[in-house]
DNA sequence: ATAGCTTTGTTGCCAAAGCTACAAATCATT
DNA sequence: AATGATTTGTAGCTTTGGCAACAAAGCTAT
């Protein structure tokens, strides 16, 4: 196992050398442990006293709802971490439970270590903090993003949106999704059938065509209008 | 003006007392600038290198979406900042303006600074970045949940889980909601009549009655079902 | 090639919610 | 108390999109 190669999977990693990584691991403290699959290794409303990184295998998110019902809200896989923000958050309580989806490898770095300067001074240690705020930052970006596709009430308006900004980040006509049909459909927050629906008429007015994943865009302007318009 | 007392509006440095404050004070070097109303603080797209605090007036945020119409995306009263996610997300540029409402003052603080432990390793400094981590996490959770609300497509999901929401933060059955009926209808996501009109089936079915700003909840069993298995 | 599975397309019906417009109630101010 | 402004309630009409059910097209593996 390559510790190194599999922190920097990591985004508060990413930017770190074998070097730094080795030199910064003396002051935080790491531990490593290896579980099975099925290992409950996070528990919703437990305290929250540190990070932990997946380095080999993957785990699932559940949030238990009020009925009792278990509802996934997201996936871990190598380098994704939990306790990164309910560590810093409210309570400081797990929000969601963590259960390994395979046997799995998981490193913790205790949150206090991470926050606090550790004696040496060091500047990785610095980076690793400026990591911890962006990794946050960001995390507030994207959320803020999805969103957006939320308040938007029209059909035509979150299509729109969900495929000019993909036009955008991928810079040419021909974008693929990465989705299927029922993947984008829940992104959306919207019925399959409604949705194939409204490409159908999208295309009908010329303004895309596709195929499976693949999307081509015949009128950008049109489609740029619809998506900043949108409501 | 007293800016122990102003500053301790402010997230940041809530928990400081003014001891703790005038100490930092030094290493952060901020500065106080005194602008009139209408005065644009904060430019979308301009990069962020200072967190900005009102410590007195208020100020609106506005994103000038595509087409060119500006949207209130947000307000600022004494205690508020901007630049505090931007600062340190993607490319450090602003998502937003940031337009004084009356005439204001603003502190700003250096991000690099608040970062950076100063040469004394104060720490207060410490305490600083505990919080500036806090707030960003925090700002995660809220976020989060407003995103629930536009997630469930049902009108009476809706007002049903903004109510149990309320009641279980306010720990009784009569509530307040802080919202006139536009407000929690533009919060929720929908149009009011629509809203008013769901209000009225959930009081003739018994679960609620209101008048205005208050809703007593006799049934709270059932809107807890109702919130809980909203879809 | 064929069978079986998954993904995507298609249809019709219907309930939910949007929107406009107006009425009633409440509040604030003089 | 009267006026005007704001908030809330009501009604009818229209549109949207959910949903169920099925058809067609792709994939995969034998």
């Amino acid at each position: 196992m390559n510790i190194f190669r599999l922190l920097k999977k990591n985004k508060l990693f990413a930017d770190f050398d074998d070097n730094e990584i080795n030199k910064i691991f003396d002051c935080l403290h790491g531990h490593i442990n290896k579980y099975s699959r099925g290992r409950v290794v996070a528990e919703a409303g437990d305290p929250v006293t540190e990070v932990g990184i997946i380095l080999e295998g993957s785990a699932v998110k559940f949030i238990r709802k009020a009925d009792g019902e278990l509802v996934n809200c997201g996936e871990l896989e190598v380098g994704g971490m939990f306790g990164e923000v309910e560590g810093y958050a409210g309570d400081r309580t797990y929000r969601s439970s963590v259960v390994l989806a395979e046997d799995s490898t998981v490193l913790y770095i205790s949150i206090p270590t991470i926050v606090k300067q550790c004696s040496k001074n060091c500047p990785h240690h610095q980076k690793l903090l400026e990591n911890t705020l962006s990794c946050l930052a960001d995390r507030i970006d994207v959320i803020n993003n999805d969103a957006k596709y939320l308040k938007i009430k029209s059909m035509r308006g979150k299509i729109s949106k969900l495929f000019y900004d993909k036009y955008l980040a991928q810079g040419t006509n021909v974008i693929h999704l990465g989705f299927n049909r029922n993947e984008m459909a829940e992104y959306l927050n919207v019925s399959r059938p409604s949705m194939s629906r409204e490409m159908i008429h999208m295309k009908e007015d010329g303004i895309i065509s596709y195929r499976k994943d693949e999307i081509v865009i015949h009128d950008v302007e049109r489609l740029a209008e619809l998506a900043n318009t949108a409501r």
